[in-house]
DNA sequence: GGGAAATCTTACAGGTTTCTTACAATTTAT
DNA sequence: ATAAATTGTAAGAAACCTGTAAGATTTCCC
C-alpha cells in the first residue's frame, strides 16, 4: 500500500542515505545506478516518483527524464551539485518537477518527496471525482470547499467527520464495513475492535438527519457496514 | 485552425522541449531565442500565446512583455528559475498572465496553456473586459495594483500577507491547509513544524475584520485549514 | 418470544488544534 | 547609521475534537 520511489545516482553512497532517509518516512525505495537501469526498474514496478542526479554515466538525467515521461507523468525530482552553473541544470532537468542541490538538507528532500507525492495523488483523486460538486438528495458536498451542504444549509462537520463524508458521498449506495471506513479515514489499520466509526456516524448524524433516530441517507446495513443510501433526482 | 503558441528561450534546448510537449497537445510552435526575434515573429504570424523566459539576451523579458501589450492583448506565461529572487520576478513579470517557475511539470504547462487559451479565444479579449478585481463581500483584490479594499478603503498589507491574500480571493470558498498556504506562497516545502501561517492569518485579520476574534472572512475550518468565505453579491 | 449479536447512545477526560501575545531577528526605509 | 516596519519563533491559553467505556436498544434467527 505504501508509496514506492525510485533513487537513482551513480554514487552508491547517495543512492544508501537517500534509501535510509526515505525509508524512515514509510516509503519503499527502489535502487538504480545509472539511466538505463533507472527505465528497466520503472517498466517492472509501480511506481509513484523518481528521484534522479543529472549527471550520470550510461543514459544522462536529461535524456532519462525525457524517457520516463514518454510514459509515465510521475513527479521527478532532479540533484545536482550546487557547484555548476544553474541555468545549464535548469535546462537539464527540462521536463523535472523540482531540483534539489547538493549538498542538500534530508529533511528539505524528504518534505519535497512528501509534497510532491500529495499534490500528484491528491490530482488524481480529484480528476477521478471529476466535479467539485456531489450532490445526493437534500446532501450537496463541496470537494473544494470540503463542506457539506443540507438543504442549501452548510452543516458543521468536523475533520473526521469531513473525511468520512467525503467518501461515502462519493460512493453513494456503496456498503462499508465499518473497518473499511476506518482504514481509509484514518489512514492505518484498526488492529483493535473498537465502535469509534460508529460513534462517529452517529455524531454525523446528529447534523444531517431530520430524524437521526431513523436515518434516511447514513444508513446501517445489518451485520456489514454503514451506506450513503442514493436518492433519485 | 489549431492554435498557434510562441516559445521564447535563449536555451535551444528548453524551446525544442515546450515545441514538442505543445505539439503533441496539437498547437502550431513557433520558436524565438531572444526578445527582438518574438517581437518579429510575433509582427508577421497570428499568434496566441506566448511563453517566455524572463532572462533573456538582445531584449529581457520584462521589456519584450512591455512591447507585446503595447500592440496586442494575447496571454503570456513567464518563465523563470525558482532560485531567483520571488519578488524580482513579480516585478519582471509585470504585464504577464502567469508565471511558471522552473523546473516544471510539463503536464503543468500544458494545462496552464489550455486553461489560458480557452478563457482567450472563449470570452474574446478578456484583459480589457477587466477580470483584473476580485469583489467578494466588503472585501476587492486588485490583482494588477496588488491592492486590497475593504469597504473600499485600501488597507495596508505586507508582502506576505498580501500572497496570502491573492491565493485566497482567487479561490474564494476553497479551504487550504495551513501546510499548502506555506507551500504555495513560501514557494518552498515546510519541512519544520511552524505556526508562522497561523499568525500571519491572525494579523491579516486584525486589519480586515470588523471583529477579527470573530472572523467573518478569514475563517478557520477546524482540522483542515483556512479559507475565505464567499459572500453573496 | 428468547437469546445472542450488532448497533446505538451518552458522557467525559485527555489530547489536539488554533489563538494570542510577546520578543528577537531580519529587512526596509529615512 | 539609525529608526521603523516586517517576519518568524516560542510558549501559554483557549477552544474544540476524539476515542473509550459502559449501559441501553435494536435486529436477527431459532
Amino acid at each position: 500500500m505504501n508509496e514506492c520511489i525510485l533513487a537513482v545516482d551513480d554514487d552508491r553512497e547517495i543512492v544508501k542515505a537517500i534509501a535510509i532517509l526515505l525509508e524512515k518516512e514509510g516509503y519503499r525505495v527502489l535502487k538504480a545506478y545509472d539511466g538505463m537501469q533507472a527505465l528497466d526498474l520503472l517498466t517492472q514496478n509501480s511506481v509513484q516518483l523518481v528521484i534522479m542526479d543529472v549527471m550520470m554515466p550510461k543514459l544522462d538525467g536529461l535524456s532519462a527524464v525525457m524517457r520516463i515521461r514518454e510514459k509515465q507523468n510521475i513527479p521527478i525530482i532532479v540533484l545536482s551539485a550546487k557547484s555548476e552553473d544553474t541555468d545549464k541544470i535548469l535546462g537539464l532537468s527540462m521536463g523535472a518537477d523540482d531540483y534539489v542541490a547538493k549538498p542538500y538538507h534530508p529533511a528539505e528532500l524528504a518534505a519535497r518527496v512528501k509534497s510532491h507525492l500529495r499534490r500528484y495523488t491528491s490530482l488524481g483523486d480529484i480528476h477521478a471525482a471529476g466535479q467539485d460538486k456531489l450532490t445526493n438528495g437534500r446532501l450537496c458536498y463541496h470537494i473544494a470547499e470540503k463542506i457539506l451542504y443540507a438543504d442549501g444549509e452548510a452543516v458543521r462537520l468536523t475533520a473526521t467527520e469531513t473525511k468520512i463524508i467525503e467518501l461515502l458521498m462519493k460512493n453513494p449506495g456503496r456498503v462499508f464495513p465499518a473497518e473499511e471506513i476506518y482504514e481509509r479515514v484514518w489512514e492505518e489499520p484498526n488492529f483493535v475492535s473498537e465502535n469509534t466509526v460508529m460513534v462517529h456516524i452517529r455524531r454525523i448524524r446528529e447534523k444531517i438527519e431530520l430524524n437521526p433516530k431513523e436515518p434516511e441517507y447514513l444508513k446501517v446495513v445489518w451485520g456489514i457496514g454503514y451506506k450513503m443510501e442514493k436518492k433519485e433526482r
